[in-house]
This record gives structure tokens, C-alpha cells and sequence, in this order.
RNA sequence: GCCCAGGUAGCUCAGUUGGUAGAGCAAGGGACUGAAAAUCCCUGUGUCGGCGGUUCAAUUCCGUCCCUGGGCA
């Protein structure tokens, strides 16, 4: 997908397309924003987020129901088998892949969601080559969880000491997808830079960061978990279960999903679960928070100053051509 | 009413053989190159229940009162 693009010349900025991308933490009203435009610009909405790409979690994932995926549509979410492990070289292909559609037929591509990481994987690519090997990944983690984190950042250091520095002892995760990258590239991922990926200079990128005041914020978090729990979470959780999904699979990491488990197999109430879920949906939020400060060339709103905000960019297009 | 066990950070608790205190969780800040809603890093002054007493010094010992569990009447 990159070797086509990367043919294709650089337009002069008015004459590219416009690429919407609306980001912001979890809750904060980022879906029924973009879903106005794409109402009122004939727009199609790319989902940025991590967890709506797995069929079947729905409740805990805020997914859009079907009737307003047949009004508005949406592209990456239910793409992914729950028990798979999704990627974001994965989500960030088949997203370019569904801008280059939107746009090809004539209509407005907008992304949105809070996954901080698979934006940056759309917009500004990731190292070429996945360096990924699930068999060696499991035998890592074991040889990791028997020896500790220490002993792998030491093995890390001999053999990557720029990427040692780096990762933090005690992130054994992080440390044990750097060997990887090692034996499966043969080369240290700290020497692994990110080719020049020219793919978002094909479009007019509008980045739209909506965040609300913090207590509107959890506020909204407060009650996005209690609706979540009142629409029947338990009940998705419980078929999940039964049908025999382990609850070690990746989807089930998305928040809430083991909370809900440890509940309705009676090792915690309905109103601690809440709670956890709860103080566990204002931390990411906080992660999120971190993620989005550094972003560059972002036009920060509030969800009510937004969709005002997003309009008035995408017309301008329509002004710049008509004085030049 | 009596007996026992407790009252220490927002919560659950540890501890100080007397020199004014820590852990986990929560909270706040930060990192992030294919697991990212993941993973990790940094940040802990709180009338150590109240009031008296002993002591150079008490959260720690003594007395008393209050509160919370449990037991006995």
C-alpha cells in the first residue's frame, strides 16, 4: 500500500483531500461528534480504537449499534476474531486501506477514536517489517516469567544496550518485544528507525483533539460504566464465556471484561465491579491524556465547541479555492 | 453492664523492644516504534481515635473516655 503512494506526487494543499481525524479520552463524546459531520459532510467513519475491532465485545467497547452503522458507515470495528491478537500495523493498514476508499468515492474519510498508538501507525507508519513471531513471542514470555525482568533487560543489554536505556527494568513486556525484534529482524530495534512514511501527504490532515473539562469527564465516565453495566455487559461477558473464549485472550483485556467476569462468577459485587471499572476508565483516560500532549498540529476543542470548530475547517478548503 | 479484639495516608493494613511512621490499592504526573482499553516509571506530613499521666522525649507505656466488631450476661 505504501509503494503506490509513495509514487503518487504531493498535491498543492488545497487540491488534497481531506483527511478528518477526531481523537480524545475515552467518554469523551468523540462518536456522536463525528457522526454529525459525517451526517452533515457525507462523511464515513474510520474507528481509531483498539478493542471495537474484536465481534461480539459490543457492551464494554461503546460500539456503535447496527441501526447507526446502517445509517453511518463505519469501517474497522468488528474486523477481528476476539480470540485473535490484533495489531496496529494491522489497524493501521486496513485503515489506510479504508481512507484511500472513502475518498476515492468522493466522500469524506474521518477517523476517530483514543487509541493514541494506532493513530500514530496511520498517520506516521510504523518501521517496515512486522518483526513479529507469535511462537517465539510465547516462548519468550515463558523464559521471561521464570527468570524475571531483570535477567531479560541483562540479556537485553548486552545484546541492545540503546534499547536497554531506554525500557525500564521492570517493563518485561517491553523488554521481551525488543529481543524479539532482535532474533527475528537480527538486528537491535533501537537501530530499527521509521522509514519516511509520506502516506498522510496525500490528504489535507485535520487533527481534532476533543477533550472535555476533567470532572465533565468523569462525570461522563461514571455514567458511560453504569449504562454499560445496565445494557446487559454481563450478559455479553457470560456468552463470551461460555462459548469458550478464554478470558487470557487479548480482547479480553479491554477494560471492564475481567471485572464483569470476577462479578457474574460471584468473587465480587455489582457496585465494586462498577468502581473498578470505573477508576480503571480514569486512568486510561489519563494515559490517553499523556499521549495526545504531545501530538503536533492539533486543533484542541471541547465536545461543545467541536463540531462548530470541525466544520469551520473542513469549509475553508471551499474559501481557499474560491480566492485562489 | 462485663470480657476480648481493634481504632495509623482516600481505602485495606503493617510498624515503631519509647526518639513523631510505611506497603498495596486509589489519586496525581510521565513514558510509549505491530499486545496499546496493554505494559511500565515517578510522587506518601498523616492531630498514628480524644483527653490526661509517666518520661529529656509517647503514635508506641499507664489511666480514662469515645467509636467499631465479636463474645458473655
Amino acid at each position: 500500500m505504501t509503494e503506490k503512494s509513495a509514487e503518487r506526487p504531493p498535491l498543492a494543499s488545497a487540491d488534497r483531500p481531506p483527511l478528518l481525524v477526531i481523537f480524545g479520552p475515552t467518554a469523551a463524546g468523540k462518536t456522536e461528534i463525528a457522526e454529525e459531520v459525517a451526517r452533515r459532510r457525507s462523511g464515513e467513519i474510520v474507528s481509531a480504537d483498539a478493542f471495537a475491532v474484536y465481534r461480539d465485545f459490543d457492551v464494554g467497547t461503546a460500539k456503535p449499534t447496527r441501526e447507526r452503522r446502517a445509517e453511518i458507515p463505519y469501517h474497522l470495528i468488528d474486523v477481528a476474531d476476539p480470540s485473535e491478537t490484533f495489531s496496529a500495523g494491522r489497524w493501521a493498514g486496513e485503515a489506510r486501506r479504508a481512507v484511500e476508499g472513502i475518498t476515492e468515492r468522493g466522500r469524506l474519510p474521518i477517523v476517530c477514536g483514543g487509541s493514541g498508538f494506532y493513530i500514530s501507525a496511520l498517520l506516521d507508519g510504523l518501521p517496515p517489517g512486522e518483526a513479529r513471531d507469535p511462537g517465539l513471542r510465547e516462548r519468550l514470555a515463558a523464559w521471561g516469567k521464570s527468570h524475571g525482568p531483570a535477567a531479560a533487560h541483562r540479556v537485553l543489554e548486552v545484546n541492545d544496550p540503546v534499547s536497554a536505556s531506554r525500557i525500564p527494568v521492570g517493563n518485561l513486556r517491553y523488554t521481551l518485544r525488543a529481543l524479539e525484534i532482535l532474533l527475528v529482524t537480527g538486528a537491535p530495534a533501537s537501530a530499527r528507525s521509521a522509514a519516511p512514511d509520506r502516506w498522510a501527504d496525500r490528504w489535507r490532515v485535520i487533527k481534532v483533539l476533543v477533550e472535555p473539562s476533567r470532572e465533565d469527564l468523569y462525570a461522563k465516565i461514571e455514567e458511560r460504566v453504569r449504562g454499560m453495566l445496565d445494557a446487559g455487559w454481563d450478559n455479553e461477558v457470560r456468552q463470551l464465556i461460555q462459548r469458550g473464549l478464554s478470558l487470557e485472550s487479548n480482547a479480553f483485556g479491554g477494560i471492564g471484561y475481567r471485572e464483569v467476569a470476577g462479578w457474574i462468577s460471584g468473587r465480587a459485587e455489582r457496585e465494586q465491579t462498577r468502581r473498578e471499572i470505573v477508576a480503571a476508565t480514569r486512568r486510561l483516560a489519563k494515559r490517553q491524556k499523556t499521549w495526545f500532549a504531545r501530538q503536533r498540529d492539533v486543533v484542541r476543542t471541547t465536545p461543545g465547541e467541536a463540531l462548530p470548530a470541525i466544520l469551520h475547517l473542513l469549509d475553508r478548503r471551499v474559501e481557499t479555492e474560491r480566492g485562489g
